[in-house]
DNA sequence: TATCGCTATGAAAGCGCTTTCATTGGATTT
DNA sequence: AAATCCAATGAAAGCGCTTTCATAGCGATA
């Protein structure tokens, strides 16, 4: 449209005006000055007011990378996430992000992507570049990133899954999965099915399926890999996960899914071959994200607290910069959700064995 | 479950190596080692080597707050969003992070859902910390913002719209509101309704409404606020929407939404209600996210690259940090792209007007 | 062989803060 | 009135790097 203005600005090195000469302006010493900046100290509320109002009239911004060589603090707490393309990381980001922003603290935050060697490259950029503290997520990382996290000279955090090396702030993954597949089970289900997201570094992933398996075994029901779809995190993913099960010789009448983006894909593509849920098709996700209640059917779900969990590891981080002791392992509640996407079996749809003689 | 184990190990203070140690193991200067590890100076590849090797030994991980204060850039870039909780700005922030991370450049983050003063408060803190150039949303800021941020001795860009005191990266978000009218006014309607989010420090949201108004107006309709219903980004928003709008004396035949989530919502009603999309009522979005394509039926919807607006930013911002002439105004192009959530109005649905003889 | 011009390295001066330690002077105590 | 204590401030030493500026070699040039 409008014709495009080259702008040849230089990269200006303006001097910012420097704490000395708020000190300088405001008539005390640096020391001073630096003290009243902080607020803390012991300087008399008179001095204080007269420093600020010279940070003020210069447009004094406290220089961070000095604050930060001088005290040892960045006042920057580091997040590294697989992906926020994720509503679920985001979320936490988000949530984490304003927590910390309530304290004094910035995000600096990283994604990888699920590929351990950038995480590891991350890692060590935070690290070095000095964060306060670190976030990560999941248990899956290379042994060079365990070794910098556990010898770590700060506060580091687990988070979504555990570890005995970190302090660590999750979900119970395994039990997801389980309730979930318990339900189904309850339910009548016999002929089970799961989505699942690539499980290759992400532990959730992995004990999601474990717990769903557990959970079957214990009605002796086997779960072979062949009726696990490995799909990508999306909603073609899930779409084309369910149309591998049903290409198996006993499709199931019930599928768990790793997340709820996978079973919406799920649910969509159950539609469009104009399969009826529940009655030909029962589906539960994990994660309880906002669509699962709006989509018709609306989603059965286990429903993980994603806001919440990014609330607590900011609270964590920020009591364990306080010195303060805290609980090396937090868990957060889940809970079933039970909606209309999950239903007793159909009578066709039923393996008829000796015990079921209802 | 296993019992709260209470850690005690304070937040200790061991003594990272620092470069000096480094030099000492490879017998050269505090100077030359500086050089080798920055790879870009006159030094002997085997001195290089030398440093490195030490390096390694030590586990030395350069300290960003020094390197910042000496060398006086950070290596950080800003970005100061409203929320991650919208699927359009997490997708743009993540391609961003991507791109500088290939550049070896962190990121830092803030969300200040949509409140200004907040906003401030982040750019002056960013500004502050210390980052090498800084990103922004929209056009709507307080007047103290836009003072720092266009006397900030760094590079800045607006992104998502335009406004000409900064260079900017953005959509013509009034052009995306009147394609959409524009579509739905070429298949025949002519009762319209809107469906936006709150417009408040959102000029995004305000030019969307002022576009589609600008088609309506080239047909003679004329578009009343009392038409435009205001309701978070959420898919409740989006009910809630499409439900006031129902409730006019005179339902539209078609109705624009501020973007696709709210246009999900308002499918999503609509099917709950029992009117068929399109025959009952059109639906166009904005943003073209994921679902639009999925959901039944799929959304017809303005589509804009988001991903590649966070890319471009960070292009940008990398280039005028290396000194490069850029235009200081990038537009990305959108489109409609048509699926099956819009179509010509019933009969019963037309207004009869003494021009509309068909 | 004396001079010049490089190249690889070192010495040292900060970058802009925070923080310990010392100092001052007034209020309090005896 | 002398001794004591404390509150408020200042002096100065870094924090761990980068970056001039200077210097020592050493091959090339005249």
């Amino acid at each position: 449209m409008a014709g495009a203005d080259w702008g040849r600005r230089a990269v200006r090195r303006i001097p910012r005006p420097t704490l000395q000469a708020v000190a300088e302006r405001a008539g005390v010493s640096p020391a001073t000055a630096s003290r009243a900046m902080a607020g803390s100290a012991a300087v008399l509320p008179e001095t204080v007011e007269r420093v600020r109002a010279a940070a003020a009239a210069l447009g004094y911004l406290p220089g961070g990378p000095a604050q930060a060589l001088a005290s040892g603090r960045t006042q920057t707490i580091g997040a590294i996430i697989p992906t926020l393309d994720h509503a679920i990381f985001a979320r936490a980001v988000q949530a984490l992000q304003t927590s910390l922003a309530r304290h004094g603290y910035q995000l600096l935050l990283a994604a990888h992507d699920y590929a351990a060697a950038q995480e590891a490259a991350a890692v060590r950029s935070m690290l070095g570049r000095g964060v306060d503290a670190l976030m990560v997520v999941g248990a899956d990382h290379l042994p060079e990133t365990w070794t910098l996290l556990t010898e770590a000279p700060i506060p580091v955090v687990l988070s979504w899954s555990f570890d005995e090396r970190l302090d660590a702030i999750g979900f119970d993954n395994a039990q997801a999965g389980y309730l979930a597949a318990r339900h189904l089970l309850d339910l009548g289900h016999r002929r089970f099915g799961m989505v699942s997201g690539f499980t290759e570094a992400n532990d959730r992933a992995r004990l999601r399926i474990a717990g769903a398996r557990r959970a079957l075994a214990e009605a002796r029901i086997d779960l072979p890999n062949a009726r696990i779809a490995q799909a990508p995190f999306t909603l073609a993913g899930g779409r084309a996960g369910l149309a591998q099960l049903l290409g198996l010789a006993e499709p199931p009448s019930a599928v768990v899914c790793g997340n709820d983006l996978l079973a919406v894909g799920v649910l969509l593509e159950a539609e469009q071959r104009g399969l009826r849920v529940p009655q030909d098709l029962s589906v539960v996700g994990i994660d309880n994200l906002e669509i699962a209640s709006h989509i018709a059917p609306p989603l059965t779900t286990i429903h993980l607290p994603t806001a919440e969990l990014g609330r607590q590891v900011a609270e964590h981080l920020l009591a364990r910069l306080r010195g303060e002791a805290r609980p090396r392992r937090i868990e957060m509640p889940i809970e079933l959700v039970e909606r209309r996407s999950s239903g007793p079996p159909t009578v066709e749809n039923t393996v008829r064995s000796p015990i079921q003689a209802a």
